[in-house]
DNA sequence: CGGTATTTTGAGCAGTGTCAAAGACGGTGG
DNA sequence: CCACCGTCTTTGACACTGCTCAAAATACCG
């Protein structure tokens, strides 16, 4: 029994709560770890997995092609997050999975998940609600791309990134990195590469964000919230 | 012990597998039957909702608002759906309900609902699946405003109703009707009204769709599903 | 039959996309 | 440690999709 699952148990955590057999259940499970370089296909969209995953260091992103090839982020996942809860109930993953950066994932026997949630109603239970709140954010990101302007809806994807990395604990001194290149971020908001550069310009010559790089800084979040309409009840932190 | 839910118990089954005793679990559930007139709310995006309600006749949108009132439809319920299924274990729903045509709706007691559930693990996996499933439909609706054109979206919001009313049985002769104004049809799809009536006109102009009033057939429904992209695997019919 | 909501049409415009090229950055091998 | 190379960012000019505003036509409902 390792403890690579140790962070991933607190967050099921928030979402459960969890007796103690149950955090012993899944720590329990056999776990692989592997390793993936940037910008490496982790989950190819149509595939039908075998394990499950979950992301234990690094960023990755969910996505969606069009039938001619656009392509569209449905998540920035960060560590703690499955990466395929889908799969494991569904027949196939309607997305694919890209490591952003290098990344440490741990991958469990798609038959040892089902049995640890259909034995453990409290471990089902949790699933149930990341998956109620997965669907929120993806509201949420619906109702950005649908009824947003380009500035908008750029300053709603890095308030609620901030959000969630804050929640993990993962934001030091107020400077984050954002894992994405301006086309990626793009293909989040469903905005042109050159348009986000523009975007992006703006808000800092505006003084919504300072940026050096991929670093981010906020120098008010409270006035980025305010330029992206940005309201965390739908996170459920 | 009415068979109101019977409808609801089949597609959850489709879901599931349920036994018998998870079937009559579902059909025991204490039942108040409610109606609401035609575009009345039935839940205020923020509630924290009591009940957890079935659509059992007629239609309803769920829909999000933005701090300026912007409206976004994040998803049109036929008779069958849950409306509020994140309620039952997320402390307030992120999205309103409004009843677009006449409606009856089952309303179950929130703690019923939840004592089912933990009660049958089979019914909380189908539960589960559900939601996945919804957020599946989810991520396909921010492909399809994120990075398809206005005719595409359309033409993709239409296939995606006949696809889910087809499983229902709900469509009879190949003619539907579209519960939806043209001002709400673009809601749905992140364009205006005035947009949406071009896109429509010009649909029919080239033998895509064929409209009177909201009755709408399909000539070929090959066409259309091109003419939106559209790929039916993300509904896990 | 009148009133209201919805659809339709037109004209003009704004926001975002496209294309192309230059500049900056970062990683790699020598 | 430096030079090189590929990727990413930045900038400009321009095109075009989809939006705005407004008014007319039509459909729906009591």
């Amino acid at each position: 029994v390792s403890d690579v699952l140790a962070s991933f148990v607190a967050q099921l955590d928030t979402y459960g709560p969890l007796d103690d057999s149950d955090k012993a259940a899944v720590l329990a499970l056999p776990v692989i770890v592997r390793t993936f370089l940037s910008e490496t296909y982790v989950v190819r969209q149509g595939d039908v997995e075998g394990a499950f995953l979950i992301l234990l260091r690094g960023f990755a992103t969910r996505q969606k092609l069009t039938g001619d090839g656009a392509r569209q982020i449905v998540s920035l996942d960060i560590p703690g997050d499955p990466l395929n809860l889908p799969s494991l109930f569904l027949s196939s993953v309607d997305h694919g999975v890209l490591a952003l950066t290098n990344a440490t994932i741990a991958s469990v026997p798609r038959q040892s998940a089902i049995h640890l949630l259909t034995t453990h109603p409290a471990i089902m239970q949790a699933f149930l609600k990341w998956a109620l709140v997965d669907a929120s954010i993806g509201r949420e990101a619906l109702l950005n791309q649908g009824r947003r302007d380009a500035q908008a809806r750029v300053a709603h994807f890095l308030c609620e990134h901030v959000a969630r990395m804050e929640a993990r604990n993962l934001i030091i001194g107020g400077v984050f990195t954002l894992p994405l290149t301006q086309e990626q971020l793009g293909d989040a908001t469903g905005l042109t590469a050159v348009h986000v550069n523009r975007m992006l310009n703006k808000m800092v010559a505006s003084g919504l964000i300072a940026q050096k790089g991929r670093s981010f800084k906020i120098p008010s979040i409270a006035a980025l919230r305010q330029a992206g309409d940005f309201r965390a009840q739908y996170l459920f932190l």
